[in-house]
DNA sequence: CATGAATGAGCCTTCATTCAT
DNA sequence: TATGAATGAAGGCTCATTCAT
């Protein structure tokens, strides 16, 4: 699980901490705006605004538009891997598992923006950086497979890898769904409800995956 | 279940048949060139061409650049109902919601990149046109709700409104992951392959949901 | 004042009298169209529907969108022609002066939305047809110039050339100031008044011209 | 006589200054261009061009192509109305109304480009911009009417205001009417001998109006 | 003769990016 | 470093005109 080389945006300012508290400034106005209109309809004029600083700074901070895109995605994984590491916490029984999926639906529905704008938005990327993110979202599928295996033994059931990686990827998924149709589940679901019954579904599905 | 009116996409050509076969023309050009470069990368003169006209042309079949990829959403959901309409034998049998998912799930990789483009770009539709495409998501979901809701009898299992709706929702959202993530699923698994074992999942998800 | 020979437009149909009735039709249409939007914002289609056809049917007549502007700016004279022709009974008194002041500005008053359109849109025609447009207003100063002059003995007046052009310049000008102004003026004035005082305002400008 | 509120044409530029600079270059320009090919056949990049900068530049100062009739037509107002602010000596005679005609005149004459694409174009402009014009045209007519009341007590002279105000109507009108058919009067008339006999004709129009 | 679908040049406008200050 | 005026390529869309039926 080697951690792949991130991706530099260039800059032409030379002070490191500088960058940083523009980046961070830059990253949070461009949520903001890309929630509301997406990224193909926010002009740099309105991304360098929401930042607090005009569009010549902007661009000493970007090399182009894209850059914000992609610097939008990263700060989302980054806020996602940090979230989940705090889980992990390697006592490998079921509750762990549940423990992660509620932590990781919590975590969507509390990021459902930020969420949403990635998945939608990260086709706009380059090749080069669109499969940077999506190698992030399989991260979190083998996150979850990992914890998965580990629970396995507690549950005394063995699955195949395909197993494993199909209930992975359900719950994964399935986190995201609630990001994308936040607003029809809530007519039916809060989410600690959600959270309940797709832990039921997961764990039914685990336990019998086998029966038929 | 009252069919929602269609959102009447305006032309200025009046014969009816011409209009059929244009946007047909217009549908398939188009799916090829977003599943390439997306709805906001390819020009209306690329959609044009793409059709096998002129711009000229094309704008006698559509009024903005938008109602293409409307049509193109439109002409999807028509598809998935058919093809789950012709299915429907109504003999409430678990054989029939195998059937209805293996047809669902085929019918997704047969149009992938329909599918694919209809998730990422609906956001980029007008508010009017994008509720009407949702409508068409969870149309498919009480279809599927349906079709769960006639077998249960034969399951001898009751459930909730709310798990019947997780379960329909579980299929929905699982076939669209099979359509974003096709490349990445292909390492692992065939259609079929995952035809079964989300089968297999779905039905044991089905049968235990009480256990725990 | 030899008549300039009329500039032909030109037509790919044969029977004459049809084309007599087609472009009464384009002209009656094309007036109401170009009142309410003018002719840089009518489009032939629309003209085509004002006249009661297609627009294939409408080239048959017309060679250019300017035809249009060309025929409507020629059937206008025409009638003004016509209807100034029928006042000249050549008495040489001053109530024909009189009388033919009151003709114009009444045959304005009913005409003032072909006046208008005349006045604004001329200068869209091509230079050819721009300049038989401009002889045909100043056929109309001539006129007045000779109705002027035909008066004069018995007001016991004499004029000098220049100062009858300014008279004759006065009404024809005056006379278009109603047309385009036509809204303005009616809060004032009735075309009854109006053409009393202009009247009133001419005949002594006449009779005192060198008084001071 | 208050005066409207100018309609603002918004601008991306922040400096003020730089504004009435470009601004002034645009109306330049964009006579010059009307003066030629008339406001629809102008193109946006012509207007740019004979500005002397790129559309983009252009388009920082307006936000539609119509701004810029909008802004000649401003520009055009305000020139008259300064011109004639300044002979306002408020002395009462009846030079200070012959004044007046002249200096009016004489800028009609140095600007007629100006004033034939006022009036040839006005109707283009948007209902409200048009009637901010229109209305600019009646303080002229009302400036002129202030002008001729003051004089009439040294002619010892009563008129009624339908009087007053087609005097006035009347210099603004014949100073339009040179506008336009400059390249004719010209024919007969210097601006010199112009300006004299319009006034003859006015002061004794003015003289006599009860007579008959 | 009449029709109306097809064409494509060309228009207005936007906006990512640069660069002088 | 920060600014914002300048740039122009490129995009969406219109509409006069043609031509096969």
């Amino acid at each position: 699980m080697a951690e792949k080389e991130k991706i530099v945006v260039q800059t032409s300012v030379k002070d490191e901490s500088l960058i940083e508290i523009r980046r961070l400034q830059i990253v949070n106005g461009a949520v903001n705006l890309f929630k509301e209109k997406g990224f193909h309809r926010a002009t740099t004029r309105e991304i360098a605004k929401a930042a607090g600083f005009s569009i010549g700074t902007l661009y000493e901070y970007i090399r182009t538009k894209e850059d914000v895109l992609y610097l939008v995605s990263d700060h989302i994984y980054d806020k996602v891997k940090q979230q989940l590491a705090e889980i992990n916490s390697d006592t490998g029984t079921v509750d762990e598992l549940k423990e992660a999926i509620k932590q990781y639906f919590c975590l969507i529905d509390r990021m459902s923006d930020e969420f949403t704008i990635m998945y939608q938005e990260t086709k706009s990327l380059s090749k080069e950086a669109m499969h940077y993110v999506f190698d992030k979202e399989f991260e979190m599928v083998r996150l979850f497979e990992g914890i998965i295996k580990n629970s396995l033994p507690s549950l005394r059931i063995e699955l195949t890898e395909k197993e494993v990686f199909l209930t992975a990827n359900h719950i994964v998924v399935q986190g995201q769904a609630w990001a994308f149709r936040k607003w029809a589940f809530k007519k039916r679901y809060t989410i600690e409800e959600y959270v309940e019954d797709q832990t039921k579904l997961i764990l039914s599905g685990l336990l019998h995956f086998q029966d038929k």
